[in-house]
DNA sequence: TGCACTCCTGTACCGCCGGTAAAGTTTTCT
DNA sequence: AGAAAACTTTACCGGCGGTACAGGAGTGCA
């Protein structure tokens, strides 16, 4: 019972990385049963095919997304009371962890799944959408927080300021993958962290 | 010498839409000459290999990306004498535009091929980063001229700055395939505008 | 001790796909 | 009319996703 589970992660883990690097279409399971050591049998004995491997993978990669939002974000609302603070606080947080990663960010699941969906079934995109929603949820309740205590400068909606946390990760990914400039990413992090001040500093 | 033309047209037309409906390691040749009405042969008249019909597509795509860009902000110029007008009105002509494609964005070939960068060779992760060098080149042209007339409330790299379109860009485009709402693309966009316009307003 | 269950391996097979090779045919330009 | 361009036809190769099924090794427990 816990070998399986450790193979099924081993299989798990070859097959994110080799997918964030080609794709999924571009990655083969004959690939991940050499990396894994494992028979291709062996392999069809933890996913019956190649989409429920997609899907344990997507599952896996969000909760261990929403884990890491939750830790840091958790983190910052212990280092300020004020909401804001707490906020911007987070976003550093966040902007130092994708600095300190050494070959730059391995790329979003989400995004890869999403930009190649007609790949996958509906449960996957169903997840993928889920997951987006998760994330406008997650940081739309921050900024609600914020704006109880802040007056906004320009009259922005809660769920479209939670869904650009969501865009400037996803496209300072695909933009520091494509300058092959991995700072790129942290830095846009902390660009947007300028316009949330900006947006919520009170008018001298 | 026309018929080749059209013919080459007409598969990289089949191959753009399956390559950003399914990845690339997804599309099949065999699904795009059938598309196409050619045979398997015919297409390896007019590509090498797969390598080189993903150079083809990368390169047209870029081409007629500029071109939309010139046009949009070639337009605005002639809209405003300043430079501040002239980029929220080309931002807002950017989000018309997106707006008003019937099934949402289609996708970005640059993004796809970044995120399977394992799957091309360096001639293509070369083309890519130089695309994203002259998006970057582009706008940052626009925020120095925007900085000669307006000072900015913070301290932010004309660079970054710039950057932060194409983020918004490619951010938007996997956010609203996520969430499989169109319209997130041209509102992430707008509000990158209302950040821009507060960035520059003047103190009150 | 033995049985069941989990966790695999081994073997054999199928059809699709990317790619190659080479000869032949039609269409188009000059 | 002739050359060059733009294909078709046929035949083939190895890799890959997937199926089927038999067998075996390690573990837990009655």
């Amino acid at each position: 019972m816990r070998k399986g589970e450790e193979t099924r992660a081993k299989i798990l883990d070859a097959a994110e990385a080799a997918v964030l690097a080609k794709g999924f279409g571009g990655t083969s399971i004959d690939e991940l049963i050499v990396e894994t050591g494992i028979t291709k049998s062996g392999f069809f004995y933890h996913f019956r095919d190649k989409n429920e491997l997609a899907k344990a993978l997507l599952e896996r990669y969000i909760e261990n997304d929403e884990r890491i939002y939750d830790e840091i974000f958790g983190r910052a609302r212990e280092l300020a009371d004020d909401p804001l603070q707490a906020f911007l606080i987070g976003l550093k947080l966040l902007a130092e962890l994708l600095s300190d990663l050494p070959n730059g960010h391995p790329g979003c699941l989400v995004a890869t799944m999403c930009t190649q969906e007609r790949a996958f079934d509906r449960e996957i995109q169903e997840m993928n959408r889920q997951a987006a929603l998760m994330w406008r949820r997650r940081f739309a309740a921050m900024f609600r927080d914020i704006m109880q205590v802040y007056r906004p400068r320009e009259a922005l909606d809660a769920d479209q300021l939670a869904d650009m946390v969501s865009t400037v990760l996803e496209g300072g990914i695909v933009l520091s993958k494509a300058l092959k400039e991995p700072q790129s990413l942290p830095d846009q992090l902390l660009v947007f962290r300028s316009f949330v001040r900006l947006l919520f500093q009170p008018a001298a």
